[in-house]
DNA sequence: AGAGCGATGGCCT
DNA sequence: GGCCATCGCTCTA
C-alpha cells in the first residue's frame, strides 16, 4: 500500500528533536505518528501538543530526576510513556538535549491509517472519538508501558515529517493544577480532532 | 510503610 | 457540570 510505504521510510532524524521544546511542540503539528505493531499498522496526523519545560511546575521533571521521569533527561528523540489515573497511558517525545528534563505531550491525532484497528482497540466507531485525547490516542495506537524509552528514530514507533495545514493556535494546557497560565498548548486551528477547544 | 493524588475518559444527570 | 474507576509514583515519616 502506498501510504504504508511512504510512512514507513521516513522517521524524523534526531536533530528534529534536539531543539528547544516549544519549537519541537509546534513543529510536530502536521507530522505523522506511526506504530507498526503485531496487530497492524496505525498512523495519525498530530493536531495537538503540549510542551513541558524545565522549571515548569507542571512538568514531571520539575523536582529533578526520578525513576519514572529519567527518560526525559536522556537524549532527545525517545518516547516517554507514563501511566496515570490507574488506567491511562500518555505518550511524550523527549526534546531539547541530554541532561534537560523536557518533553512534548502528544494530545490528539487525526486518524489516517488502520482506522478499523483503532476502532477495535477503542471500542468506539466515531472517527472523532479515536485519538482526541492523550490517553485515547495511546489506546487507539496500541502504545503502552513497553514503549517507554523507545527510540523514535527506529522503525517500530516513529514520527514522519509533515507540515501544518492550518494556522497554529497557542493556548494554556489542560488538566494541570500548576503552571496553568503558561501558553504551552498548541493545536491546528479548525481541526475537528483536537481534545477540546 | 502508607497516604495522597494525577499531563484522563466515560457515563450520568 | 459532576462523579469516579484504579494504581503506580512521590513524598512524608
Amino acid at each position: 500500500m502506498m501510504t504504508e510505504q511512504k510512512f514507513a521510510g521516513c522517521p524524523l532524524p534526531r536533530e528534529f528533536y534536539a531543539r528547544d521544546t516549544v519549537t519541537v511542540a509546534r513543529d510536530l503539528l502536521g507530522c505523522i505518528l506511526v506504530h507498526r505493531s503485531r496487530e497492524g499498522i496505525t498512523a495519525g496526523k498530530i493536531v495537538e501538543t503540549e510542551a513541558y519545560l524545565q522549571g515548569d511546575p507542571a512538568c514531571h521533571a520539575a523536582r529533578g530526576m526520578t525513576l519514572r521521569n529519567r527518560v526525559m533527561f536522556g537524549p532527545p528523540g525517545f518516547a516517554y510513556v507514563y501511566f496515570t489515573y490507574g488506567m491511562h497511558y500518555c505518550f511524550n517525545v523527549v526534546s531539547a538535549r541530554e541532561g534537560v528534563g523536557e518533553a512534548v505531550l502528544v494530545r490528539a491525532l487525526k486518524p489516517l491509517v488502520g482506522i478499523e484497528l483503532m476502532q477495535r482497540r477503542r471500542g468506539r466507531n466515531s472517527i472523532h472519538d479515536l485519538c482526541s485525547g492523550p490517553a485515547k490516542l495511546t489506546q487507539a495506537m496500541g502504545i503502552g508501558r513497553e514503549h517507554n524509552q523507545v527510540d523514535l528514530t527506529g522503525s517500530r514507533l516513529f514520527i514522519c515529517f509533515g507540515t501544518a495545514d492550518a494556522p497554529i493556535v497557542t493556548t494554556t494546557r489542560i488538566g494541570i493544577k500548576e503552571g496553568k497560565d503558561l501558553p504551552l498548548r498548541f493545536y491546528l486551528r479548525g481541526s475537528r480532532f483536537i481534545s477540546r477547544k
